[in-house]
DNA sequence: GACCCCTAATCC
DNA sequence: GGATTAGGGGTC
C-alpha cells in the first residue's frame, strides 16, 4: 500500500467495540465512562481518515535519521517532512513511536541479561535458606544438650553439699545417658560453670 | 507544546 | 498475530 491509501473503515461490530470499550475502562479507570465514548464516537468519525503507510525509501531514511540522533528538533523535523513529502506530525509521529519501540528492545534485552543473574540468585537465596535452616536445627540441639547438662551438673553440685570443696572432679554426668567423650567435659571447676552459664543467660 | 504512554486501527 | 501508524490523555 502506497503512502496516502485511503483506509477502509472498521470492520468492528458494535460487541466487539464493547468489549474492547471495558478493558480499556480497565485499564484507564480514570477516564470517565462519557468521555471514553466520546473518545470511541471520535475515532470512528475518523474512520475516513487517511492513514498512510510508509514506503521504503521513507522509512529508510527515518531509520537513519533516527540512528544519527533519537530527537527530533523542530528545524529537524520540517527538513525531514520536506525532503520525504510528508506532514511534519507524520515525522515527530514517527519518531516518538520509534523511541518506544527502541525502549521497549532495550528493556527486552536488559531483561535477558538480568534473568540469569536472578536465576543464580535464587538457587543460591535457596541454598542459604537451608543452610540457615540447618544451623538453626544444630543449634536447638546444642541448646537442648546444653540444657540438660546444666541441670544434672546442678543436681551434681546440690547433692555434694554442705562440706563440698568448690572443685567437683566427679563425672558429674555419669548415669545421665550422655556420650562418654562429652562426659569428660564435665570435670569443670564450678566457678568457671557459673560464669559460662551466666554468660549463656546473657545471650 | 513536546513528549510519554496506552490504545485502537490497520497493514502485512 | 506481530508490526506500524495515529489518536488522545496525562505530565512537565
Amino acid at each position: 500500500m502506497e503512502n496516502g491509501d485511503v483506509v477502509s473503515e472498521s470492520c468492528m461490530s458494535h460487541e466487539e467495540g464493547e468489549m474492547m470499550l471495558f478493558s480499556a475502562s480497565e485499564l484507564h479507570p480514570q477516564m470517565p465512562r462519557g468521555e471514553r465514548r466520546a473518545r470511541r464516537r471520535r475515532k470512528k468519525a475518523k474512520g475516513d481518515a487517511k492513514k498512510r503507510r510508509l514506503n521504503d525509501e521513507q522509512a529508510k531514511l527515518l531509520e537513519m535519521r533516527f540512528g544519527e540522533d533519537k530527537k527530533l528538533e523542530l528545524g529537524r523535523k520540517l527538513r525531514l517532512a520536506t525532503e520525504l513529502g510528508l506532514d511534519p506530525k507524520q515525522i515527530a509521529v514517527w519518531f516518538q513511536n520509534r523511541r518506544a519501540r527502541d525502549k521497549s528492545k532495550q528493556v527486552e534485552e536488559a531483561y535477558l541479561k538480568l534473568k540469569p543473574v536472578h536465576d543464580v540468585a535464587v538457587v543460591e537465596k535457596c541454598h542459604l535458606e537451608n543452610e540457615v535452616m540447618k544451623l538453626k536445627e544444630r543449634l536447638l540441639e546444642a541448646q537442648e544438650k546444653i540444657r540438660k547438662l546444666s541441670l544434672s551438673m546442678k543436681e551434681a553440685v546440690d547433692g555434694s553439699r554442705p562440706g563440698s570443696s568448690t572443685f567437683s572432679h566427679q563425672p558429674l554426668v555419669a548415669g545421665f545417658g550422655v556420650a562418654e567423650e562429652e562426659a569428660e567435659l564435665m570435670y569443670i571447676q564450678e566457678s568457671d560453670f557459673s560464669n559460662y552459664m551466666m554468660e549463656w543467660a546473657y545471650f
